[in-house]
RNA sequence: GGCCCCUUCGUCUAGCGGUCUAGGACGCCGCCCUCUCACGGCGGAAACACGGGUUCGAGUCCCGUAGGGGUCACCA
């Protein structure tokens, strides 16, 4: 059959009757990994023998999802599509009965009950079947009770173990690396095997990949395409990189891979991440037991990885998530004019769904109005001016908070006007070692939180928010003079009331 | 049910007979940083399924038990 070379030869065979499986991608990036990492090649094979539930889009969305995971390139298609072969199933099927080890039998069929069909089925020479599997050592099997296996349904339709037993072969497969859930399938491709005489492969059964209830994981179970990750703005470097680590791990305590520095910056790419593991991956290291999926691990690695990404690919991604929010123009604003305010931005958020979801909750409202025209305040101002003085602390109860804040706000306004050097560092610096020195020298102010609170609150509207310094920077001079004159009258108007 | 595989913190895992008072990561909690929140730093709670052996000594080897999972197609 094929010529026998040491050259280490993997393959993914997903059938296409469904999207691409957060499994099977596991599958193909460990071939991959085991491939690239022993110098041999990594194959692709469709294994479109079932014609009914196969459909072209499926196909598309796996090699789609292969391509963006980085596990195989964009110019090539697969390797080998087994409705392709079926001229060469019957050539071997034909030798198989002519050899008599195989034999023609006419009874009634399984798929249309009540018709009657001429199947292929091997004599099964019956005893045990022992092979050895890489990770799970040697494993023995009775094989009587299999019967006298089908092979095909006729001598132009081959049933999966055959067709597969036939494409290893063919292809010069060398190792299969597959699921746990085939691990049982293995005795009978063997006796195929044995049968066609044709080497056999070393196997390699990987844990299974496991919902929370402890079950193979499955589409019942939620999101489990690669596609509906993607979707979510999952990064292909996070998945990649949990992926590897769920049923294996280097030996060491490294978690992150992929991660490079460069003037004391940390950037992150998906080859990066693939060659990383490349370099350390080993089968030694794979797990027996099964292994959950966790989506908050997962979005931990995706946080990791889209904070090393660079400046434009951050903003590109930022402004993917918000496409569909209303009030995104604002905070797109403000972070690509301000990198405090992106970094303070990518400290809140994992994943892309989250930002949208963050957003419409108005996470980032003060990037996108300012506090005076947020509704709740237009309909109240009282809360406005309530959260102003929230932490404004005099240093005696004789002192009102109220005309303390007035005249600190008013002295912010003037010192920030006179302020050339208009960054989150900068305007730090000199807040921090001029200004608030000075106010507390003046006013019967506390502390500098005194100070800090109701200029962050002009600023933001919010309780919670990013610091003055990085609102500042991210709303620019004018506009950060402009909330506080709206801050002050505020509380001149209350002021002024009885 | 038959056959097969598996079993260390809630989860992913380190551990390949003594270095284990069982290490790391996610999540959780606390402290620090700090005007707030988040980030970050530090710390904490949290596990060897059980029972027998073997051994001077077992998380590590063997045998049971229990539990979990997979698979039993003319689907892949």
């Amino acid at each position: 059959m094929h010529s026998q070379s040491n050259r280490v030869v993997t393959r993914i065979a997903p059938s296409p009757t469904g999207l691409l499986h957060v499994g099977t991608a596991r599958t193909a990036l460990f071939n991959y990994l085991f491939a690239r990492k022993h110098g041999g090649t990594f194959l692709l094979r469709i294994e479109d023998t079932d014609r009914n539930r196969s459909r072209e889009e499926y196909e598309a969305n796996i090699l789609d999802g292969l391509r963006w995971l980085g596990l195989w390139p964009s110019s090539q298609g697969p390797s080998l599509r087994q409705s392709e072969r079926t001229a060469r199933y019957r050539q071997l099927l034909e030798q198989l009965i002519e050899e008599g080890k195989a034999y023609l039998s006419r009874e009634e069929s399984k798929q249309h009950p009540g018709s009657m069909v001429e199947v292929v089925r091997l004599r099964n020479p019956g005893g045990t079947v022992t092979f050895s599997d890489l990770i799970r050592g040697t494993v023995t099997m009775e094989v009587d009770s299999l019967g006298d296996l089908v092979l095909a349904r006729s001598l132009d339709a081959p049933v999966y173990h055959f067709a597969v037993v036939v494409d290893d072969a063919d292809m010069g497969v060398t190792h299969i690396i597959r699921g746990e859930d085939h691990i049982a399938n293995t005795p009978r491709q063997i006796l195929i095997q044995e049968a066609l005489g044709v080497p056999r492969p070393q196997y390699a059964h990987l844990p299974l990949l496991l919902a929370p209830d402890r079950s193979k994981l499955s589409k019942r179970h939620g999101a489990v395409a690669v596609s509906e990750y993607r979707t979510k703005g999952y990064l292909p470097e996070a998945i990649i990189n949990y992926l590897a680590l769920l049923g294996w791990n280097p030996g060491t305590e490294q978690e992150l891979f992929g991660v490079w520095e460069r003037e004391g910056e940390e950037y992150t790419s998906l080859e990066l991440v693939l060659e990383d593991l490349t370099a350390v991956f080993s089968l030694e290291g794979v797990q027996k037991g099964g292994a959950m999926f966790s989506l908050e691990k997962l979005r931990w690695f995706n946080a990791q990885h889209l904070r090393r990404k660079d400046r434009a690919f951050q903003l590109a991604y930022i402004a993917e998530a918000l496409q569909p929010y209303e009030g995104k123009n604002g905070i797109l604003r403000a972070i690509s004019a301000a990198p405090s305010a992106l970094a303070d931005f990518l400290g809140r958020v994992s994943v892309g769904e989250e930002i949208l979801e963050k957003a419409r909750e108005g996470e980032w409202r003060y990037y996108e109005q300012p506090p005076v025209a947020f509704p709740e305040y237009v309909e109240d101002p009282h809360a406005l001016l309530q959260l102003l003085l929230q932490r404004v602390q005099p240093t005696s109860c004789e002192d009102s908070p109220l005309p303390l804040a007035v005249r600190l706000l008013s002295a912010a306004q003037s010192f920030l006007a006179k302020e050339q050097t208009w960054d989150a560092f900068h305007l730090e610096e000199r807040i921090r070692s001029i200004f608030i020195p000075d106010i507390l020298g003046s006013l019967p102010l506390k502390n500098a939180g005194s100070i800090l609170w109701p200029l962050r609150v002009a600023l933001s509207g919010k309780a919670r928010s990013p610091s003055p310094f990085v609102l500042m920077e991210a709303l620019g001079k004018e506009e950060t003079l402009r909330r506080l004159t709206q801050a002050i009258d505020l509380l001149q108007a209350a002021h002024s009331e009885p």
